[in-house]
RNA sequence: GGUCGCUUAGCUCAGCUGGGAGAGCAUCUGCCUUACAAGCAGAGGGUCAUAGGUUCGAGCCCUAUAGCGACCACCA
């Protein structure tokens, strides 16, 4: 018997450990076709917020749609912990830097704390219902991950799409690590912007440059003015003094300079900008380079060396205007390039540094991703965009200490890398020695291990390559080349997607997934991003499970559109709380009427019956529909939208003929019998993929014919009711204008009609007849009078018995 | 500035390939009806952002405009 309330936090403990004891979502490779999921493996660095729950939840649904399907799922998870955000969030627990904490100690520090957060992640989570096999879960830290994100970079430099090279990288000051183009995120900050005057040696002619960057006036390498700027082009070819820093350099023309920008004179420095570096390399300029990689002005600059950049910034400006070089300063907002990690604002560096070629395959990348199902699709377009409109080549050294280390060591003679052997991976080149006894370029026989650790993405970008075990005896890589579905959010296309894509394209030449399902984010407020940083998430989701229930929280979870933002909704969770008491309700009071009930073969359904049971089949034919395309939030909406149909005008009209058979027959009752209960497992299945605790309990009491709900399969009705569909929605059309008539007259749902007199078309007076009891029955009606009319239906008069009503 | 998306009832949103404007919440009214008052029945409330166009017919297709949002680019 189903309890009188349902008691969630007890059955969903129950449930939790009950899948956990059976192995309920194991995965077993069983000759089923695989439908395999790579799912975001969420940075350790702290909480997880509700945004998690959300993205995570949507992707979860699908995982069991696909299983009630009859597919073998491959669903693991896993736990992004190596890299830069670990070392922040150690950094910030300790209050201390990695480079004063020391290399061996900062990396103890890590695994320890990474632990820590796995194991509670892994708790929420499981809370949550998440249906994944937890034995196949992966960290990007571990052993064997290290293992393949090495033989993955071995892999690359084989085939020549790795190489190392001392060049321009984008630079962060704060973390003291080069960075990669996507880790870029753009903020606006209020700085100056200073015109500043300058003279050319030949004829001491005045000119003006506007520059919010004084402090790289020490490393100016050249002055650029546009060959159609008819107030400026006669600069070319003479040489620019530089004031206070008094050296020479010389003026060229280049079509990138903008007339209309600032004064139409730009000084090239290295480096300030993205600019610069095309210029240096397109005109070989020499290379000035006045940064530490602390963010200081390097000690040989005279005057300035050893300064901050901004305090740097602030004396050159006072030693501009005490020779009288300013001509003004303005204010200025404007966007500037910071790294993600840490926010602060980039440099760039030059140093050697290993990097993927990207800028020689994008067209290769674009085919690719045109292979790609994206859902919704125009999430393909910014996968394009950022595959256009990026402009370096993927540099995946990090001067950090937590990552997966470089499989490399160093010719102290010549500097010619030696590369470890795919077979004695993982190495990490601090402790183990290259198998090779000298330099096969110089025969020096001492090496220098790399200190460098790879970039995060260069290892979250091989998720593929871990799930199908890449280069190990027993591996799933049949099954998973390509894999089905991979499911994010929209930030990280740009990263994550697209870090896949070129390693699953330079590994096999092929696409790593099928598809892409991309979610949108949870929003604090309108137009604002939950966020970690900002702190502007409210609730704390193990609170919000322990206030309604993981069913309710997925519920809310359940409604977001894909690939739409969704604001966190209090409103949303008490709706879902309805839906699930109703399904409670509606339960026990199918259980109430199946204690007789054996299923058997059965046709002859009443009228009624077929309609609700046709009508069920038209829904849940669209739900499919709708999961086929992952839209898991429309999916819920209908079938939410049926199951409140069912009860209050479906389970209104059969009750009577369940309680009294005397009344109505034994076969009617039967007929009603086998629909609720063919009716209510299904909606179970159909439900259980948002609500997989309440559905179980309640499979469990009533039907329990397999060892759960979530490994039952869907089977599609195939009943052909169209006619009882389109005049059964008539009849309840008839029936809601009887049931408004009565609440118009403020009396109960239950005051008799003492007549009825409606004008109905041919076919729906069938219906009628054809389901007359039932009609009756459900609007007390005492004398029914039908007229059959040209089409349609018309309710001349409904007179009701106020007498019976107050007796009552 | 570029790319993309959004703009439908007071609020949050749904409306699939063009033909009836919808749901939940909120507001108001009534009903303790042998599953459920955490319920049931009903009511009010919208020139579907604006302006053109295509069509017998447009919330839906096309063009332009405005506002909002995301991503990218702009650091001279």
């Amino acid at each position: 018997m189903l309890d009188k309330k349902y008691n969630a936090s007890e059955k969903e403990a129950k449930w939790l450990n009950y899948w956990n004891e059976n192995k309920i979502y194991e995965f077993k490779p069983d000759g089923r076709e695989v439908y395999s999921i790579d799912t975001p493996p969420p940075t350790v660095n702290g909480k997880i917020h509700i945004g998690h729950i959300f993205s995570y939840s949507q992707t979860e649904m699908l995982a069991r749609y696909k299983r009630l399907r009859g597919y073998n799922i491959f669903y693991p998870f896993g736990f992004d912990d190596n890299g830069l955000p670990s070392e922040r969030l150690v950094e910030k627990e300790q209050g201390k830097r990695a480079h004063e904490i020391g290399r061996e100690e900062f990396s103890k520090l890590c695994y320890e704390t990474t632990d820590k957060y796995e194991a509670e992640f892994q708790e929420l989570f499981s809370r949550m219902g998440v249906s994944t096999d937890w034995s196949i879960h992966y960290k990007t830290v571990s052993p064997s991950t290290i293992k393949i994100s090495q033989a993955s970079f071995l892999d690359l430099i084989e085939k020549g799409h790795c190489y190392h090279k001392e060049s321009p990288a984008l630079w962060c000051n704060e973390c003291r690590t080069s960075i990669a183009q996507a880790e870029l995120e753009t903020k606006t900050i209020k700085t100056t912007f200073n015109y500043i005057n300058f003279r050319t040696v030949e004829t001491n002619e005045e000119f003006t440059i506007a520059t919010t960057r004084p402090e790289l006036l020490p490393a100016i390498v050249c002055v650029f003015v546009n060959p159609n700027d008819e107030n400026h082009n006669q600069l070319i070819g003479k040489t620019a003094h530089i004031p206070v820093i008094d050296v020479e350099v010389p003026i060229m023309g280049d079509e990138k300079v903008a007339i209309d920008k600032g004064t139409g004179v730009v000084m090239c420095c290295t480096f300030g900008d993205q600019t610069d570096i095309e210029w240096w390399k397109k005109y070989k300029l020499p290379l000035k380079y006045i940064f530490t990689e602390d963010g200081k002005i390097s000690p040989e600059v005279p005057n300035y060396g050893g300064l901050k950049i901004k305090e740097a910034r602030n004396k050159i400006i006072e030693d501009l205007q005490n020779g009288g070089y300013v001509v003004k300063i303005e204010d200025l907002e404007h966007e500037v390039q910071t790294h993600e990690r840490c926010g602060k604002e980039v440099e760039y560096s030059v140093m050697k540094q290993w990097f993927i070629d990207i800028m020689n395959h994008k067209e290769d990348l674009l085919r690719i991703g045109n292979e790609i199902n994206w859902y919704p699709a125009h999430m393909h377009a910014r996968y394009d965009e950022w595959v256009n409109n990026v402009a370096w080549d993927w540099c995946i050294s990090r001067q950090r200490y937590f990552g997966v280390p470089f499989p490399v060591w160093y010719c102290k003679e010549c500097g010619e890398p030696i590369f470890a052997n795919k077979e004695d991976l993982p190495v990490n080149p601090l402790v183990d020695k290259p198998k090779t006894e000298k330099c096969p370029k110089c025969g020096c026989t001492e090496f220098v291990p790399e200190t460098d650790v790879m970039d995060t993405w260069a290892t979250s970008s091989v998720t593929p390559l871990i799930n199908m075990r890449y280069g190990e005896k027993d591996n799933y890589e049949d099954i998973l080349k390509p894999m089905s579905l991979r499911t994010n959010a929209s930030e990280i296309i740009r990263t994550w997607d697209f870090y896949t894509i070129v390693k699953s394209y330079y590994h096999f030449g092929q696409k790593p997934w099928n598809n892409v399902m991309i979610s949108g984010f949870v929003m604090a407020s309108k137009g604002e991003k939950i966020s970690k940083s900002k702190g502007n998430s409210k609730v704390e989701p193990i609170d919000l499970i322990n206030q309604y229930s993981a069913d309710v929280i997925r519920y809310w979870a359940g409604t977001g559109r894909l690939g739409t933002d969704i604001v966190f909704s209090e409103e949303t969770l008490q709706r879902g709380k309805k839906l699930i008491n109703k399904i409670w309700n509606v339960s026990k009071f199918i259980e109430m009427h199946l204690n007789d009930y054996r299923d058997k073969e059965f046709n002859d359904f009443e009228y009624i019956d077929k309609w609700i049971l046709g009508r069920f089949q038209e829904m849940e034919k669209q739900f499919i529909n709708y999961l086929e395309e992952y839209e898991v939030g429309l999916a819920l909406n209908i079938l939410e939208k049926f199951f409140w149909e069912f009860c209050d005008n479906y389970i209104e009209i059969v009750k009577h003929r369940l309680y009294r058979p005397e009344e109505f027959g034994e076969t009617p009752r039967y007929s009603g019998q086998k629909t609720v209960y063919t009716l209510l497992y299904k909606l179970l299945q159909d439900f259980s993929i948002f609500f997989p605790f309440i559905t179980e309990e309640i499979f469990q009491e009533l039907y329990h014919n397999n060892k759960s709900i979530h490994t039952t399969k869907i089977e599609p009705l195939n009943y052909n009711f169209e006619e009882e569909i389109k005049y059964g929605d008539k009849i309840i059309e008839i029936i809601s204008q009887a049931r408004g008539a009565k609440t118009n007259n403020n009396v109960s749902l239950k005051t008799p009609i003492k007549k009825l007199e409606i004008g109905v078309e041919k076919k729906l007076e069938e219906a009628i007849s054809n389901s007359i009891k039932d009609f009756k029955a459900t609007l007390f009606i005492e004398d029914l009078e039908t007229k059959v009319i040209d089409n349609n239906y018309e309710i001349y008069n409904i007179e009701l018995n106020l007498e019976e009503s107050k007796q009552a």
